[in-house]
DNA sequence: TTGTACGCGTTATCAA
DNA sequence: TTGATAACGCGTACAA
């Protein structure tokens, strides 16, 4: 592992002539420069990023937090890395890199991020999975650690953050079931107190007043992401006593096993239950075709990249950094289950 | 951001006691280094990874190198999150993080492997998606870098690996097919020249001897992984003039997709094509079940961890580590796709 | 048992 | 334009 000394010592100039020759600054003649470069790619020189993480007081990674489930029912597992291909994407151009670090169940995920941001690993870092009330996002602000919500909070700091356009897939879903005739719409959340339930289920309720339908409680379904779910959610759909005739889904997963739960008795999506579907990835495998919203991760992901660029001061000479507070939008895609 | 300075100055002792007393060294005073512990508690402070490395020469972070497919067409979607998700579990107990690095499509990915080395950012490494003859491995034995690879290779260097067991797949899936009376069975791999799939062949070739069956070079289906691929995969196999009448499928989307190709038809998995799927997550939700073969993928992380902690010297004391070479096993489930 | 001082690799400051 | 040197935070050898 060949260290700037030793390039050098090679080259017969000082170290600090080195540092500069390949930190771009001016002040050093043209030839010495190209010598160094020269060098420095020959020997396979890399400066050693402890040094330099000391000196500078920043690393060049970008930290995203990534909570498993605990029963490993990710439901991001068909998400987040296209989001992680995404950032990356922009993040080289800032010669940035993004570094997932896995949130051990078995820890405290608060005690984990204290970790991770005090052991100064990343510059800045991404938090998914947002909670209604997140103490996270208060932590991090506190600690001044630049950060992107990957989700909304109602925890408020300032922060910037990006998340899915749920009012809108909600506002449409009800839009035409109710055109399609419905009057019972279920509407499925995860257990966990994510944001985008409460997100979800004010739009929904706001929704069915507008169409003069009453809101019943026992058609909000909370239960875990994952396919098994989905199959667990055919039974209980099926065998509630005045039942749904349409549902919306918010886990990719759902979908597929509420398809077999359907199937395994003899009943077809969309005729004998309107289904609709959110970021449903896969969803071109079933048949009859999913209706369901659609959402550029890859995009999402590039979009993260970029708002974080904003909060990080040295890579922007922005007098006033923006702080980005987007929801993406949504593709419809038309199938033949709702 | 307290520091190690902060930490003496309350207390009123020396840096070194309180370094001494926080690694648990023990020249040093029960009392202090109470009063130390706790002081490092309430003023939560967490040593500054720099400085730390920067001494130590090591960072307690392993890198798991993830190459994500030019079109995005992951084949470990749904793979190697739990894969991340067993590792970390293990790695916690020895105070190491794990730490996924997206090898951006655009760089050429030995490139970015030299900068995430030469950098020092890892403490050892685990590379993915190894080819028959891969260059990395080669790279990594000459820099000394610790590092376990995820999937064998031709390249040997003495690394420790652990892999699927493809062979048992395929000799299971053979037997199986041939008893059922098969005698055109297609193998469908990747066309990247990943090692298994050399090994799939290789076992397959055998296998057909061992029955009398003619090798027909043709029943070997080159295509990318993904949903998609398994949907052309379909007309691929129903269109070929002496069609086959089995197909052992690698990848984890390509069931989805042959079945959703076939039911456009009208015809059944099982029925009209038999069919063998590996490691098919989400397989539960295919109708009719999908004949498969599953992999313990919480399981295999949990190993790769402990492969690796045998490459750390300074975490085991043991005097002759062994170099794990595994395939973990699979479990066979039987459904009604063949 | 504790304090002092050095060095890890790098960049920045200042003097030459 | 270049070289010498301090400083970043930490752990450790050595002196007290």
């Amino acid at each position: 592992m060949t260290g700037i000394k030793d390039l050098a010592q090679h080259l017969g100039v000082s170290i600090g002539t080195v540092s500069r020759a390949l930190n771009n600054k001016i002040d050093v003649n043209q030839e010495t420069r190209e010598r160094v470069l020269k060098a420095a790619q020959e020997l396979g020189y890399v400066p050693n990023q402890a040094g330099r993480s000391l000196r500078q007081g920043n690393t060049g990674l970008i930290g995203f937090i990534l909570e498993t489930d605990p029963e490993g029912m990710m439901q991001g597992d068909l998400f987040f890395i296209r989001v992680f291909d995404g950032m990356q994407s922009v993040l080289s151009e800032y010669g940035l890199n993004l570094m997932v670090m896995m949130a051990p169940s078995s820890e405290q995920s608060d005690e984990y991020l204290k970790k991770i941001v005090a052991r100064g690993l990343a510059d800045a870092l991404v938090l998914s999975a947002t909670r209604r009330v997140d103490q996270r996002i208060d932590f991090l602000s506190d600690q001044n650690v630049p950060f992107v919500t990957l989700g909304r909070s109602q925890t408020d700091r300032g922060q910037p953050w990006l998340d899915l356009d749920f009012e809108g897939v909600v506002v449409h879903a009800i839009d035409r079931l109710t055109a399609q005739g419905h009057k019972r719409i279920a509407l499925v959340v995860p257990e966990k107190d994510l944001n985008y339930r409460t997100v979800m289920q004010t739009v929904y309720k706001k929704q069915l007043e507008k169409y003069g339908l009453t809101f019943d409680p026992s058609l909000v379904i909370e239960i875990n992401p994952g396919e098994n779910s989905g199959v667990a959610l055919a039974s209980l759909v099926l065998e509630m006593e005045n039942r749904p005739t349409a549902v919306i889904l918010s886990d990719q997963l759902h979908p597929f096993g509420l398809y077999r739960g359907l199937a395994d008795r003899g009943l077809v999506p969309g005729r004998d239950l309107a289904m609709l579907g959110v970021s449903a990835r896969l969803a071109s495998v079933l048949s009859p075709n999913l209706t369901h919203y659609r959402f550029k991760l890859f995009d999402l992901g590039q979009r993260v990249a970029h708002a974080l660029i904003h909060r990080l001061p040295h890579l922007t000479q922005e007098a006033d950094p923006p702080v980005v507070r987007e929801c993406v939008p949504f593709t419809f895609v038309e199938g033949e289950s709702g």
